[in-house]
DNA sequence: CGCCTTGTTCAAAAAAAATTGAACAAAATG
DNA sequence: CATTTTGTTCAATTTTTTTTGAACAAGGCG
C-alpha cells in the first residue's frame, strides 16, 4: 500500500528514492519478514504468524493492531487472533504507550524465552496427553493377549522410553539456553 | 501374509471374539497407529505417514506395500508416497523376504536413527536456506541506510545468533541420543 | 511375446487449515 | 447518552495440503 488510507494527504516524499511512507515498510524489513515467515514453517504455525512476529521482531518501536493490519495488508481478524496466539507463547508483549488508547505491542526477542513459551505452549500439552494415553496402552497391552502380545508390550514399552528421553532433551534444551549470553 | 486377501474363501475365526483375520488390526495396534498419528502432526506431517509409520512399528513382521493399504484403508498412491518419504528419513527400511516378488518395509525404531533423519531431512534444509538468506540481508544492512540502519543491524545479527545457537542445539541433541542404551 | 504383478506418478477431488470481513461487544470520548 | 474507537468472534470463503485413483512404466513369468 503507498499512501496513507486514512488521509488523502500526499506524503511529500512518495517520488523519492526511499520513501519515509510509515505504511511503507523497508525492503530489509520484508526480508526479515520473509525469514520469518519461513522460519515459523518449520514450526508448523501460520503464515500470518510469521509476518506479525516478523513485524514486530523489526520494527523499532511497537505497534498498534491497526497499523500491523496496513502494514501487513491482512485482515483485522487474523491480527487479532495472530497476537492472541503469540501473546500466549509469549512470543509478543503488550507495552504501554502514553497518549494512545490502543494497544501496542513488541516482540519478545529472547531465544531462550521464545523456546520455553513455544515448548510450554505447544510442545508440552501433547507430551502430556501422549503420556495419558500411552499408560492406558501399557495397561491393555498387560491384560489383553494376542500371540503378539510380548512383541506389542515390547514396543510400547519402547515409546515410553522415547517419551521419556524427550521429557529429559526439553531441560537439557532449556538449560543450554539459559548459559550463554541473553540474546 | 497369511491367507490371501483376495479369495472368496473365509476366514474360519471371523465369529471368533479375537478374529485373526490378518486384514484386521487389533485395538491395540490402532491405538499405537493413533499415538503415532498425533505424533507427527507435532512434526507437521500429514496423517497417512503417522498410519504408515505406526503400523510398521507395531507389526511384529516386514509388510508390503498393498498389504499396508489394506490394513489402513488408504490409497495406494497414498502408501507409496508415503513409504518413499519415510524412506528417505530412514526411518523405513526395506527388507527383502525370501519367496515374494514384493519390496517389504520394517519401521526404524531406534529414536536416535529417526531424530537425526528428521533433523537432516527437514531441519537441515530449512536452516542451510535460512543461513543464505541471511548473510545476504547482513550485506544489505550494511549498505543500505536508513534512520533505522543500527537497529536493523542488531536485529540482524540477533537471528544470526539464534541461527548458530539452534545449530549448537542439534548437536547436543544427537550427542544425548548417541549415550544412554540404544532404544 | 502377451500377461500378470508391483510400484510410481500426477491431475483431479476431497479435506483441512488459514484468512477474511461483517457483526458484535466494550470502553472511551465528547 | 449517542458516537467513535478499538478489538474480538465466528461463519463463510479462499488457499493450501493431502488423498485418491486411474494411467503408466518396469520387470518378471510362462
Amino acid at each position: 500500500m503507498r499512501s496513507s488510507p486514512q488521509t488523502s494527504i500526499q506524503d511529500p516524499d512518495q517520488f523519492s528514492e526511499k520513501s519515509t511512507d510509515p505504511d511503507q515498510l523497508e525492503i530489509i524489513q520484508r526480508e526479515v519478514i520473509a525469514l520469518f515467515v519461513n522460519g515459523v514453517r518449520v514450526l508448523g504455525l501460520p503464515k500470518s504468524i510469521g509476518e506479525i512476529y516478523g513485524l514486530l521482531f523489526i520494527s523499532p518501536d511497537p505497534l498498534a493492531l491497526d497499523v500491523i493490519v496496513i502494514k501487513l495488508e491482512i485482515s483485522k481478524g487474523s491480527v487479532s487472533q495472530g497476537l492472541r496466539f503469540l501473546r500466549n507463547l509469549g512470543a509478543v508483549k503488550l507495552v504501554y504507550v502514553s497518549g494512545d488508547r490502543r494497544d501496542h505491542f513488541t516482540a519478545e526477542a529472547e531465544l531462550k524465552k521464545l523456546a520455553n513459551g513455544f515448548i510450554r505452549g505447544e510442545l508440552n500439552p501433547n507430551l502430556e496427553s501422549a503420556t495419558l494415553r500411552l499408560d492406558e496402552l501399557k495397561a491393555m497391552a498387560k491384560n489383553h493377549n494376542s500371540p503378539n502380545s510380548d512383541f506389542f508390550q515390547e514396543r510400547i514399552k519402547r515409546i515410553g522410553n522415547w517419551r521419556r528421553r524427550g521429557g529429559m532433551l526439553l531441560k537439557i534444551v532449556n538449560k543450554f539456553l539459559g548459559k550463554t549470553t541473553r540474546l
